[in-house]
DNA sequence: GAGTAAATCGTAATGATTCTTAATAGATGA
DNA sequence: TCATCTATTAAGAATCATTACGATTTACTC
């Protein structure tokens, strides 16, 4: 995914282009890692202020029904990153801090069988959660 | 874990009996399976009305630092349940409609490399999802 | 049974998110 | 280009789960 496709996909789906939509989008582009509503209300109030946060959750739930953004849900609260791959299911490895994530190609679910003895399977949730290097360095330094 | 164990537990930290305890634990030894707080809080006020939400919280999270109670976040509220073994690190399988669950003994760390290279690893996740035979059930009948 | 620390009550506060209504701004077609 | 229509945004109120707090009550210790 970049940033261009994301605005195709916008348009095909008949959502208007704005000025605020690129610059979210550009941002997730420019980051690739998870970032939380607030992360991206503060960085986009550096160029609109008084922006309405009410926008930027609207977006980017606009942006993750079309497949855009992925998210995930991490200490109460959901954090969002520009998709990866829009072919290959897989996981990540998430900084706990910073929101830099890498993938996990193998899906634990091809790997070995859940019993589904009673139950009708719907979905599965496999993340490993760490520090990057930057960012435990930087803890090191504050102990 | 039983609920003679979980009392057991409670007196020897130093925490004192109550009939509020012990009724909060009877009931997650009589489930085993996940609750909401609102879950817990709606059962408990059919015997206390009036009782205190912040009652419900602040014994669910000391509970949860003793380990009698391990817990998972499903669509961004907390759940609980009674540990089902202190013993074995274990997954679960979850009916998202009513909590049900069951072991899932192998971990995906323990049966394939996820790469560390970059990263410092804390912790994971790994969680199935689903309905049970009999919320899948309930809910045809619906359709 | 009295004293003390812990537990509970009642309610206020918080933080993330969603909803509502009115104003504004892209896209479309005369 | 201008008018119009509809999507988008702003502003703030509302909601939902959770935490915090001062006052009161209760469980354990002596």
């Amino acid at each position: 995914m970049n940033l261009h496709q994301a605005m195709e996909i916008l348009k095909e789906n008949g959502y208007k282009h704005t000025n605020k939509r690129q610059d979210m989008l550009t941002l997730f582009s420019n980051e690739k890692r998870y970032l939380a509503a607030k992360d991206v209300l503060e960085h986009m109030q550096s160029k609109y202020s008084g922006l309405s946060f009410d926008t930027i959750y609207r977006n980017l739930s606009v942006f993750t029904e079309l497949g855009i953004l992925e998210t995930t849900e991490l200490d109460g609260e959901k954090k969002f990153r520009f998709t990866c791959s829009t072919e290959h299911h897989h996981h990540h490895l998430i900084c706990l801090n910073c929101g830099k994530s890498k993938h996990i190609h193998e899906c634990p679910m091809d790997l070995f069988p859940v019993s589904k003895e009673g139950f009708k399977i719907v979905g599965h949730k496999f993340e490993v959660y760490g520090y990057c290097d930057k960012c435990d360095e930087d803890n090191k330094q504050y102990k």
